[in-house]
DNA sequence: GCGGTATGCCTAA
DNA sequence: TAGGCCTACCGCG
């Protein structure tokens, strides 16, 4: 799940379930510092939450920002308060008067100061989910990079939030194959990445799941909907789009899929 | 019960 | 580039 959709989405569910109120803020595992944000008193008051591509940021009373990273394996969980005993893996749990939000398995949940927290900001390039996102540089690098755009999307310091379902499904729907260099690829057509990219992560935020297929949830109700069909190649043997074999590989350690009849290679030569 | 896998990312070498 | 870390689930026997 955890691509920049969810932490958005994060965002805006824990505000609305949390904002405003005293939340008690425990950590059954034990791993994270509850006491150092909630006092002895066991709480704090929750002002607001903010999303940045992967990042997400609980600004509490008193200065105390608690930054989590959902990782590969990070979920959350939301409960009606009172809620049952949490599993012991629970890293931390926020109660609400209404709702209480576990969070397992993350792989940053830490308190930060504001310096801190604009350190690790200025690490992330443009989040196309965020209003004040501005593509320009996204698009500079590209236009100057050798790296491939798959390798590109998947930098958080250039493109914050899209992750390796994203960047297999709009490279497919781009028909860009993932090896074209940044500066292969036409501006017309990155400036049509980003776009894109922006209507699918939110599209993403309001069905909370990745769906890059048109209409799907309007014809099937999404528990009949594998998930490979709501994409076109992530994950899938045969291209959805022309039924054409998927092929699956390995970069950077991540694996990238492409129907390399949609998405042509480009080589890496003159002009 | 074990091994493999996963929508992520950091560090050492 | 490899390994480590975080957790849950699934298929296999």
């Amino acid at each position: 799940m955890p691509e920049g959709h969810t932490i958005h989405r994060a965002a805006r569910d824990h505000e609305q379930d949390l904002r405003g109120q005293p939340v008690r803020i425990s950590s059954p595992q034990g791993r994270f510092d509850a006491e150092a944000v909630a006092g002895p008193e066991g709480e704090a008051r929750l002002l607001r939450v903010e999303a940045c591509g992967k990042h997400l940021f609980y600004f509490f009373e008193g200065e105390q920002i608690v930054h989590v990273h959902l990782g590969l394996f990070g979920k959350f969980k939301r409960r009606r308060s009172p809620a049952p005993e949490p599993r012991p893996t629970t890293r931390m749990r926020l109660e609400g008067a209404k709702w209480t939000i576990d969070l397992v398995g993350p792989t940053a949940c830490e308190l930060l100061t504001d310096e801190e927290m604009g350190e690790l900001m200025a690490r992330l390039g443009p989040d196309p989910l965020r209003d004040d996102a501005d593509p320009a540089a996204f698009y500079r690098y590209t236009a100057r990079s050798r790296a491939p755009i798959g390798a590109i999307l998947m930098d958080q310091s250039r493109i914050a939030g899209v992750g390796n379902v994203y960047r297999a499904e709009v490279l497919h729907l781009e028909g860009i194959h993932p090896d074209t260099p940044g500066s292969k690829v036409p501006a017309e057509k990155l400036q049509a990445l980003w776009l894109l990219i922006v209507g699918l992560l939110r599209r993403g935020v309001e069905e909370k799941r990745i769906v890059t297929t048109r209409g799907l949830t309007l014809e099937k109700p999404r528990e009949r909907v594998s998930r490979s069909e709501s994409f076109h190649v992530y994950g899938r043997k045969e291209c959805r789009s022309c039924g054409g074999e998927v092929v699956r590989y390995m970069l950077r350690a991540r694996s990238v899929y492409v129907c390399e009849a949609c998405q042509p290679r480009v080589e890496d030569g003159e002009g």
